[in-house]
DNA sequence: ACGATACGAGACGGTACCGTATCGAAATCT
DNA sequence: AGATTTCGATACGGTACCGTCTCGTATCGT
């Protein structure tokens, strides 16, 4: 059930009892619930969520090779899908994004799991690059989908590098949501956020230099 | 020597062989080694930075209570000085601040510490906090001062929340430099964000919503 | 009914680390 | 010289986890 792992197409003749799903989301959840609870990565243990979940240690090492392997899914479990975007404007398809965006720091702030998982992930390279590959790679393409169009449209200045306008939309949200946690992330901030960019810092009856 | 550790004004009437500062620097940068190495901060133990300081344990005990406190050490010695504004005009300001911000985003990728213990030190409350209130929020409140300075002097327009504009200024690079390890910190980056952001997004030719 | 597999529980030997204590040697002050 | 503290090294008992394996039981297809 990992990520990495290729489910073959060829239907494999199941014989015996098959594997509870309850069972599955039994670990998952359990994991989660330890993460909610501030236990923090470095001591969570196979040992330990096996407890928690109320289920054998076998029974884990069935479906997941180790810890790292585990914890994808649990992360991947938490990702809310991509929202839909309106496609009426630029604006209107970034403020959609960046809405998303805050609703997932909300969530992170009362689960506190990506809080942890997230932040945690990046010490194994290995999962860290499995992550960015399922999750934050399709996004930054689409953002960057959105800003391309923005620019056929005229909606968006062409004399700008597109990664440094996708970290000047994204990066503000991100930093609120994931690297300080006491910040606030009040309704409307994505609307705020991307009209104030649109619009630029500078006074409207400020000199050009 | 621990950031929570108050250094009584009293000179303690030292007798007997004094602590060896060198054995100190030794211990930090065998920890600092370790983190380069790609070690994760998981794995740390003061066994393991014991044996890659050639010290011994006791004497990692003699100074720190734990593995805890030893990282805020650790972190602090990589911190750059605050960096000196030139007081020209907020504009310029801002180019230090965040050119100092995308240096210390270099360093990190090379020597790949703080991306370790930066991300890990959360993990622990307590430890976070105290590295908030000693580094970051110091950081923060000068942003803020530079960016109210700007308004008062009419740089900076004043119908948008300072906390706000901090994070639209200061988010992109923080993203860069802390979030994906991989993109790119060129020379001039910080010149270029600030002038984009006070010009604005939007295209000069375009009509005003 | 029967064979196959999954289930919870836990035994098993092994590894690594914890934090403390003790050792003789070295360094420093009085 | 003598007292005192630090040094590296290592022994110590204790804890937690690893990953495998084996129970007896439960649950499925045939």
């Amino acid at each position: 059930m990992s990520l990495t792992e290729s489910h073959p197409p060829q239907e494999a003749p199941v014989r015996g009892r098959p594997r509870s799903e309850a069972v599955e989301r039994a670990i998952i959840e359990g994991t989660m619930k330890l993460l909610e609870d501030g236990v923090p990565l470095a001591e969570l243990s196979i040992e330990r969520i096996a407890r928690t979940a109320g289920v054998g240690k076998a029974t884990i090492y069935r479906r997941w090779r180790g810890k790292e392997e585990l914890f994808v899914d649990v992360v991947r479990s938490t990702e809310p899908p991509d929202p839909e975007l309106p496609g009426t404007s630029m604006r209107d398809d970034l403020v959609v994004l960046l809405e998303a965006l805050r609703r997932r720091g909300l969530a992170n702030r009362t689960s506190a799991i990506l809080h942890n998982v997230h932040v945690q992930m990046k010490t194994s390279p290995r999962i860290w690059a499995a992550y960015h590959n399922a999750v934050i790679a399709p996004r930054r393409r689409l953002g960057l989908e959105v800003l391309r169009r923005g620019q056929q449209d005229g909606e968006l200045r062409t004399d700008v590098d597109l990664e440094l306008v996708h970290d000047i939309v994204f990066g503000p949200m991100l930093t609120r949501s994931l690297l300080h946690p006491d910040a606030e992330l009040p309704e409307g901030l994505a609307e705020q956020l991307v009209d104030t960019l649109l619009e630029g810092l500078r006074p409207v009856s400020s000199p050009m230099v």
